[in-house]
DNA sequence: CGCAGAATTGATACATCTCAAGCTGGGTGG
DNA sequence: CCACCCAGCTTGAGATGTATCAATTCTGCG
């Protein structure tokens, strides 16, 4: 039951989801076929683990839909996610024989693969996946720098207000709507989860969101399903700038 | 005086100490003619602010000597350094026009840099740039990524731990050393760099400094100067993995 | 010599963790 | 169909690590 369902269905990328954000979004038709022979489908259920730092790796990927997390694991036990990957983002490191971090299924998941030897051969020979994969790595950067932020001076309750204003921001941005005014979407999450990605315990986390709650910047419907009524009180929580932070 | 040195002085690509490592590492005699065309050095002055995160960017440049930092401030002044630059580091990211992050020179810099315009051209046109680029990129993404993980879930104590053997590693390597036994190096960084580093206090670093030279771990000689008897000591301090987390 | 920035040290406050007890809701088997 | 179960979650009380505020002490330098 641990190994994931391999699909070899030659879906055509021109169809796919995340076509035009994935690594593959600068490819021309050449490219795809290409991309096409050496690709393959991958699903895991909800829990299951995709690979264990320290695996050999012998593919990369793209997540097509679902939610994968990357964690640290110290030796006694504490953990830190370092990523919380979305349909498009990237796994994988080329040139890397070895895994560096765990990557977990949150959701049911499904990942498109390449084999990394011919992956890298392509790389090397056309610049557009290049291209794309330094955009998509340079914008990991900046997240990861946002978070670094988030987990070395944020309070427990702006941590909390900054993750959901994330969720919040990703959820609309998928569904094609403006993160404004009255929003509602779902914590892929559990409080565990929350708490690895901010560097809390779960026990602060319930406590923060119970808090949140109590004071009307947030709305819950049962555990997971959040209604923010007023987005800009929810980012005023987050300690952030008022402006957002426009990166042009 | 708040303005960095300008210099023109076309200095010899081949002679450069970041030669082999910066973002121009993997270029070609040809390629390298074509940097040296737009690259020109500033210079700044220890403590001097390099820019100011929001300023618009006309350059991308590399550390060629001397220590920089890349830090994000929040609204009511609490700080977060988010990057430390070290010689054949690269500052600024091609496709953007405003600074992210505050760049300040912690010690004397030099910085070799290229107009924006051409560097970004050059990088289109010939792909040993790029590739370059990319591979640093993801080794600040995997640096950043131990980084969240000291942030969120280690203590002070290994927290400084880290911090020294993270600058002790470099020092060596810098210095063509193995960094093992009996180390010996001069922090570059005051006790309010190392607070922002680690998202600490400065009261905190100063102590757990002092509690690491009371058991022995580390020994100091003035506040910068320090001398490490035993490496492996000080890695246990760290609460990282024994085997140093080798990644292949 | 004396000053200013950097660092240390102390006393106390407070945010978050830890340990522990109970709740809730959805699924399962009798 | 109900009772039970269990993972996920909430809440409480107390412990603890780090921040805060404040007073000295260093150290290098004009």
């Amino acid at each position: 039951m641990n190994t994931p369902d391999v699909l070899n269905v030659g879906h055509d990328c021109g169809a796919c989801p995340i076509r035009h954000r994935a690594v593959c979004a600068r490819c021309e038709a050449d490219e795809l076929q290409t991309l096409e022979q050496i690709k393959y489908y991958r699903s895991y259920q909800a829990g299951q683990t995709v690979i264990w730092s320290g695996d050999r790796m012998d593919f990369v990927a793209s997540v097509v839909t679902g939610i994968a997390t990357l964690t640290q694991t110290m030796e006694d036990g504490r953990r830190q996610m370092v990523g919380l990957l979305l349909p498009s983002d990237f796994v994988g490191r080329p040139g890397r024989q070895v895994a560096a971090y765990d990557v977990t299924a949150t959701t049911d998941l499904v990942m498109c693969c390449f084999r990394k030897k011919p992956f890298e051969e392509m790389m090397a020979k056309t610049p557009h996946v290049a291209q794309r994969l330094l955009e998509m790595t340079l914008d990991e950067l900046d997240a990861a720098r946002e978070w670094m932020l988030l987990l070395g001076r944020k309070t427990a309750r702006e941590k909390i207000a900054s993750l959901l204003a994330i969720i919040a921001r990703r959820d609309a941005h998928l569904k094609l709507k403006s993160a404004k005014g009255n929003i509602v979407f779902d914590l892929p999450l559990t409080r565990e989860e929350m708490a690895d990605y901010l560097g809390l315990t779960l026990e602060t986390v319930s406590r923060q969101v119970s808090a949140l709650k109590r004071d009307g910047v947030i709305v819950l419907e049962g555990k997971r399903h959040i209604v923010v009524p007023d987005f800009d009180r929810l980012l005023e929580e987050t300690g952030d700038d008022s402006d957002g932070g426009l990166l042009v």
